[in-house]
RNA sequence: GGUGGGAUGGCCGAGAGGCGAGGCAACGGCCUGCAAAGCCGUGUACACGGGUUCGAAUCCCGUUCCCACCUCCA
């Protein structure tokens, strides 16, 4: 019989492994929530479509390309893991050709500048950098090679210059999206010699004027697809462990680069991720319906940080309906914790980053269920006010150290770049600093001689300047309001 | 036509057969010179109609409405 000492004993001997399995994802390809086991022990490798860079990015691209990926990679990399992060930059398309001809600039110029401005917008949010960020012109070589054997294998035909996927060369086709070949809507060929309409590009022969790269089948560019499937191999391998993105590339983005990977014969991706969408008014977030908030939009009035909470707040497989008090609240919510933590510093100095509880593990560990393990911040959030409100500093640090952990899992811990500003920091970088120290210190002898008007004259003041003053039992403490 | 995903309290948002996640807002209390912050307390929510069950927001059947993909899209 096992007693209570047994299962304890098994508990600590299992340990170990425990962790390692822990992480259940759910997997598009096969529907369900199913336990994530990487290919190797200890090291993930990950793939995740990035941007067409035909313009700048909305705070859909965030959540979607990034945000997500990146919650994603911290939580793996915080469990021991060592994780291969490879994005992808699209950086020659038709749209990129058509926006930089309308704006009269050259393309790769146009490219380079939205490139550009993603990688602010990624950094803005706190996105840790992938290992790479390869660009599709920079892999013509790879692309090339990859459709020639393709075309051996017969699962690629040239004509005219382009070259195309045949689609019903491929058994599997539709695993992914759960697509039928006979079932679809039959798209446009325009005007194309493609052999079934389904069938899609690979290498498209330069108009021209067109920048090209030469081929076999003559000079040209990539497909859409194509670069994926080549690039993925290139730095992951045959087969690899997570292919991500956005729910809208599941077809026929995602379902084709399958199609050419297994063509060739190779793995590919063992779970497939996909991330939903941030809608406004019900509708998705789209250029093309003139509905995006780019984030520097955002960030005029509200902090990267607080959009970064609010993006997280959902669960990924879920979509936001943006709105700015939903923004708002998000905001307040990660401010509570914010302030615990700067006030657990300002009592014991360091606030360490301690241990993830068994709930934020748990709910991380299903499919990142980040919405319940903010919960979980929340609850340690309130314990550690209540220590502090009852002078118990030694449990207020524990908790706050462990409350530092979860934070820092998703990206959001206050003492770290880009948000980091220590109280040290916030005071000495504004020049006002002396200014309102002297403020204080002239309400402080208002308040000990009773001249409440006085004090209240001088706590407006700096109200109105942007400063809030709380008093606390340890005397006066300010700080810039919506940062506190 | 095919393939998926939704509808939860004043708002946002988890959960997925029994015990009201969490945040925001509101109200009461403690603390405070007054505030703020913090703590404690206060809610008979699960689109609609049937059914199964001792018990349904959760399972089954039906209905309504919304969204996405099947063309470029995170």
């Amino acid at each position: 019989m096992f007693g209570a000492d047994s299962v304890e004993n098994l508990r600590r001997v299992a340990a170990p492994y425990h962790r390692r399995v822990a992480l259940q994802l759910y997997d598009t390809a096969t529907r369900t929530v199913r336990p994530f086991e990487p290919q190797r022990p200890g090291v993930v490798t990950l793939y995740n479509c990035g941007a067409t860079v035909q313009w700048h990015p909305h705070i859909g691209h965030l959540r979607g390309a990034g945000i997500v990926y990146d919650v994603l990679r911290r939580w793996l990399e915080f469990n021991g893991n060592e994780v291969l992060h490879v994005r992808n930059v699209t950086d020659i398309d038709d749209k990129i050709l058509a926006k930089a001809a309308e704006a009269g600039r050259p393309w790769w110029e146009w490219a380079t500048t939205h490139e550009r401005s993603f990688s602010d917008a990624y950094d803005t949010l706190g996105c840790l950098r992938p290992s790479i960020e390869p660009r599709a012109t920079g892999h013509i070589p790879q692309i090339v090679e990859m459709i020639t054997g393709l075309i051996e294998k017969g699962h690629a035909y040239a004509i005219d210059g382009d070259v195309y996927f045949a689609v019903r060369t491929q058994p599997d086709y539709g695993f992914l999206s759960g697509q039928r070949l006979d079932e679809m809507v039959q798209g446009e060929t325009f005007g194309l010699s493609k052999k079934d309409p389904a069938d899609f590009t690979m290498w498209k022969a330069a108009k021209p004027g067109e920048p090209s790269w030469p081929s076999p089948w003559g000079p040209g560019r990539p497909g859409w697809h194509i670069e994926c499937s080549a690039m993925a191999r290139t730095y992951l391998g045959e087969e690899f462990d997570i292919h991500g993105g956005g729910l809208d590339l599941v077809f026929p983005h995602h379902e084709n680069e399958a199609a050419q990977s297994h063509g060739i014969g190779e793995g590919f991706a063992r779970y497939w991720m996909h991330s939903h969408w941030v809608t406004m008014s019900g509708e998705k977030m789209s250029k093309s319906l003139g509905n995006i908030l780019s984030v520097p939009g955002i960030t005029k009035h509200t902090r990267p940080v607080a959009l970064r909470y609010y993006l997280i707040s959902v669960h990924y497989r879920s979509s936001i309906e943006y709105s700015p008090e939903a923004l708002d609240d998000a905001s307040k919510a990660y401010e509570r914790i914010e302030a615990f933590l700067m006030r657990v510093s300002d009592r014991v100095g360091n606030v360490e980053i301690g241990v993830v509880p068994d709930g934020f593990r748990t709910a991380m560990d299903d499919d990142l269920a980040v919405p319940r393990a903010l919960a979980v911040v929340h609850e340690q959030v309130r314990s550690g006010n209540a220590a502090l409100t009852a002078g118990d500093s030694a449990k207020a640090a524990a908790l706050a150290a462990s409350v530092r952990a979860m934070v820092s899992v998703l990206g959001v811990d206050p003492f770290v770049a880009p948000w980091s500003s220590t109280g040290e920091d916030r005071r000495l970088k504004s020049a006002t600093g002396a200014l309102i120290i002297a403020l204080l210190q002239e309400r402080a002898r208002a308040r000990a001689a009773r001249d409440f008007a006085t004090a209240d004259a001088i706590r407006d003041r700096l109200a109105a300047a942007g400063f809030a003053i709380d008093d606390t039992k340890d005397g006066p403490i300010w700080s810039v309001a919506g940062e506190r």
